[in-house]
DNA sequence: AAAAATAGTTGACTATATCAACAAGATGAT
DNA sequence: ATCATCTTGTTGATATAGTCAACTATTTTT
């Protein structure tokens, strides 16, 4: 009985899994003309789309074979769309980057694909747009929480770069920081933490998604059997699926296990989300000042727990 | 600034394609080991989906060429999944069925898909997985209204035996009338118009959704300058996106065409979808009685409406 | 300091898909 | 009734896409 109503609902998203498999199949269709395949394409729009872009990664992204990318980068380098050049942290790596010519196709082949979806979009009327938006994005939060392969592993060296660029970039989208004083705080802050590292009183956790960094939470000394909570984010395509909570699982156990007694923490312009998590964990809010400093005016707050 | 808010809800959409893509990628993975690829298997499912099937329909529905497709039958024959036997209506055509190997084959593949689902759903709770399951309706009603090729055309040879089976078919799954008197009765009906058709006075018309029927109506002439409107379907994936109100607006602008004064319709235990549409369209209940005839007992009602 | 893991490359190969030409049969227009 | 047109299915030639395993050079772990 009920294995029956499951089945009605397997078919039903097996339903929509071929449905979608026709649309995409429809607008995979206008890249023809253009030279390059839809394997291509991806990976161009990836290697624009990452800061420090790397042919692993674009395989963990887009799931491919290592053969396959490598073929596909040196054709992008005969066409002058890439340039490589060997990473200063590790000369296995090699680092990818649109040359102007890459950039200008890849705005060309984004530009049809924005049209295409346009087109449709036309046929729809406002409301219309809206519920299509809404929903997509339900179907996208509820089936990234049934499928992603999401691991909370202590850091690597190779995170230091992603946990520093990553942390900058979305501070400057999201809450407009943008003063090199915040830059630089943030960057020796990292820095400073990892140099020090004690593996008996700091921690620092990445959130891995489909094998690539996508979140990060730390916990550093602050003083005698006080901790502090630092560096927490999560990607905003992770976000709503509980993985924050998880994060700060992680931490305040890890504090318990090191016998810390209190924790602290500072956030700026907290949304609701984020205080809800603090709140819930058990964390209140004890005190609070404006700061002109990082680019833009904010309220900062000091959020504190004890664990005892 | 309009076109500002657009380019958001286009990156939103195209996030969503990327996003379906991985998901789709991820699902297919798991035909290793079949011996068939992914469009074999797409192909062994529709073959086993549709009633009347043919090569040319398969390349409608799954968009791939001729060819190809040609080749996978021979395969498919060749291992003693399909059968093949020329067609009566029309020599050049072969239609294809399922062996009991192929019907075999079908169900493991299918079960595995289904457990593949499954264990997502799994991941979800009651409330999440109706409320993906809503979204993914949403997204695709309204994707089909924007992307779908519909066309409304008059009828050819070919689609007497669709709208004669299909009608069977949706009549038995939909509202259960199994009897041979009713089958009959629509059987010779619909022959019964087509063989007296007259141009003048009489009228068929087919959907045709990517290449292939998917809905019908006809006008058939009852008495002096009376048409009476029958056949009306629309395939249940097209349902709810305004396809049966082109329908009956073609149908109405026919019988005005051709002088008819006056339009009647029977329909048994209509849903209020229908309701409305006739009702929108200015008919008026006039007459209901119960009929057992049809395999279970209904309430048929007679509609109708002036065309002066 | 040795063993294991990772990044990227390459050759050989297979699977998947496309294209164009063709024959046989149906259909539509006049 | 006839002729041009379209459709169905087949085939050979070819192109594209993807996989696999072996290999080098380096970094990380133990």
């Amino acid at each position: 009985m009920e294995h029956e109503r499951n089945i009605d609902k397997i078919t039903e998203i097996r339903g929509f899994n071929r449905f979608y498999t026709n649309i995409l199949g429809l607008l995979e269709k206008d890249l023809f003309g253009s030279g390059y395949s839809l394997s291509e394409a991806r990976v161009l729009f990836e290697i624009s789309k990452t800061e420090y872009c790397t042919a692993a990664q674009l395989c963990n992204i887009l799931k491919m074979d290592r053969g396959y990318m490598s073929r596909i980068i040196h054709k992008f380098e005969k066409n002058n769309l890439i340039c490589r050049k060997e990473s200063e942290e590790d000369s296995r790596v090699i680092k990818i980057q649109l040359t102007e010519k890459g950039d200008k196709l890849f705005h060309e082949l984004n530009e049809r694909s924005n049209q295409q979806v346009e087109d449709i979009l036309m046929k729809l009327n406002e409301e219309e747009q809206l519920n299509l938006l809404k929903s997509m994005e339900v179907v996208k939060r509820y089936l990234t929480k049934a499928t992603a392969n999401i691991v909370i592993r202590p850091y690597k060296k190779a995170d230091v770069s992603y946990v520093i660029d990553r942390q900058l970039s979305l501070y400057e989208t999201e809450r407009h920081f943008t003063s090199e004083v915040w830059k630089t705080y943030l960057r020796q802050g990292v820095l400073e933490l990892l140099k020090k590292f004690n593996p008996q009183k700091d921690c620092m956790l990445i959130v891995e998604y489909n094998g690539n960094p996508a979140g990060c939470v730390a916990i550093t000394h602050a003083e005698e059997s006080v901790a502090q909570f630092r560096y927490f984010f999560v990607e905003p395509e992770l976000r709503g699926i509980g993985i924050g909570r998880r994060l700060l699982e992680e931490a305040l156990s890890f504090c318990k296990e090191k016998k810390y007694s209190h924790i602290f923490l500072w956030t700026v312009s907290a949304q609701e989300t984020a205080r809800n998590l603090y709140r819930k964990a058990g964390f209140e809010l004890t005190e609070s000042h404006e700061n002109d400093e990082w680019g833009v005016p904010v309220l900062e707050e000091k959020w504190e727990k004890d664990l005892l």
